[in-house]
DNA sequence: GATTAATTGACTAATAAAGTCATGTATTAT
DNA sequence: ATAATACATGACTTTATTAGTCAATTAATC
């Protein structure tokens, strides 16, 4: 029951973009470096990003990508959707007809009450509540060092 | 993000456990055939448990097996566990050590939290619980035919 | 001792995810 | 123009895991 790297990257590339919101395109080999995520892959999970309109692009030099909405109208349940589609426990939760013996499978219930407890934390979570709470552990990693 | 058959399957036919508690022992072979399993599959999920000693288990001629605790004093939580492990979405959320950028990984908390959101619900739920559900489905299921 | 049914181990198949590589297209700078 | 840059796209390979089967074994009953 793990979430797939794809979503897992494509948030934390996500996050790198938020970090750098408004400040012009950011090359997608730096983001890549700096999430250490191969570029290779990388340019495949942005795709459907900018396909969706959530990360704007431009090619050619000086080109690169940046995040085309505020942070804090991007909540994550809506990201993880794109990149992994929904987050039900089994199948029967989305489609009952793939389950010969739902409709009278309590288990379904339990399964649906997980997908929805999962919905419920990325839904009140924005992409920019995430950049706070990464500048807070910055700041912390660094005070530490002293 | 899917759970695995593994933990499904298990679940199920511990729930059919549950519905015949106390009634002596129940043909494996039974417990396939209602729940849709191939008695092979069966047997392997049910070793743990049996291990486990929450169900009772005796060989032979009048044999088959039988939950050996009080539906009431199992929580699905345990049960997933022992047929799925750790319901943390990434594996850095149990083992930090996996994740290159941890320690200073925002979105290692989120994945934090939604194992968390899972487990919740899982340790709020007996087997008892599912058993009362499912009574009230199958009399649903009974009074629409109708 | 014949039959039944759980136990165990080894093995195969199927599926999906992860990752790479090569090619194409748009943009800018000179 | 054209060379250089950087995103876009598609095809492909690799890897890993899960799911599932089959055969042999052990224990219990009749
Ligand atoms: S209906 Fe899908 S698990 Fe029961
Ligand atoms: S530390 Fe594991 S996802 Fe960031």
């Amino acid at each position: 029951m793990k979430l797939s790297t794809r979503a897992r990257y494509g948030t934390r590339a996500l996050l790198d973009l938020a970090l750098h919101y408004k400040s012009g395109p950011v090359l997608l080999k730096d983001v890549a470096r700096r999430q250490r995520i191969s570029l290779s892959y990388l340019q495949h999970l942005i795709a459907p990003m900018v396909a969706e309109g959530i990360v704007g692009s431009i090619r050619g030099v000086r080109g690169g990508v940046w995040l085309a909405k505020p942070p804090e109208e991007i909540n994550l349940g809506y990201i993880i959707g794109l990149l992994e589609g929904s987050l039900a426990p089994a199948e029967c939760v989305d489609n009952p007809e793939t389950c010969s013996r739902s409709g009278a499978c309590a288990t379904q219930d339990v399964w649906g009450e997980i997908k929805e407890a999962i919905d419920t934390v990325l839904e009140s979570m924005t992409l920019q509540d995430l950049v706070e709470r990464q500048k807070n552990k910055s700041h912390e990693e660094i005070t530490y060092q002293i």
